[in-house]
DNA sequence: GCCCATTTGTACGTATGTATG
DNA sequence: GCATACATACGTACAAATGGG
């Protein structure tokens, strides 16, 4: 769940929480993520979040995105 | 000059353009930059695009910022 | 080859939060 | 307390790439 008035910034959480889901093998390897749009209806934050959010993981190696097709889990 | 119509975006020129100006010496290790609102109205841009130029040069280690202080160019 | 829906990427203008001096 | 400056987020818009029909 991502919250508002706490010191951690709702871009941050949802990094965490995808993240989280990546590390405990929910989201596999290789496997799609939902689209931003998805993401942003689903969490009930602007679609700029959720892409800071992925730049996050994209800096940390854990995803790859491809324009016009779909972001995905990267191979470790 | 920051132009549009070309296929690097208005962020990357503004990056492209400060990392010069530190690379030459022009802005030398230690100086303070332009605050975001001051870059954002020199050269016609939002001050999210200032930003997002401004992370470039920090995920390159050019830069550093310090909230409420300003922004600076780093030690070598 | 040509539309078209989907998706990522970038940018805009604005608002608010937080830190510094 | 106040002015300045950086940080984050919102909603919106449009460009470019991809894939399916």
């Amino acid at each position: 769940m991502v919250t508002r008035g706490t010191p951690k910034p709702p871009s941050r959480q949802l990094a965490d929480l995808l993240r989280a889901k990546i590390e405990s093998g929910e989201l596999a390897p290789g496997t799609p993520i939902p689209s931003i749009v998805a993401l942003a209806t689903e969490h009930q934050v602007a679609t700029n979040t959720v892409q800071k959010a992925l730049r996050i993981l994209k800096d940390e190696g854990l995803i790859t995105s491809v324009p016009g097709y779909g972001t995905f889990v990267a191979e470790r």
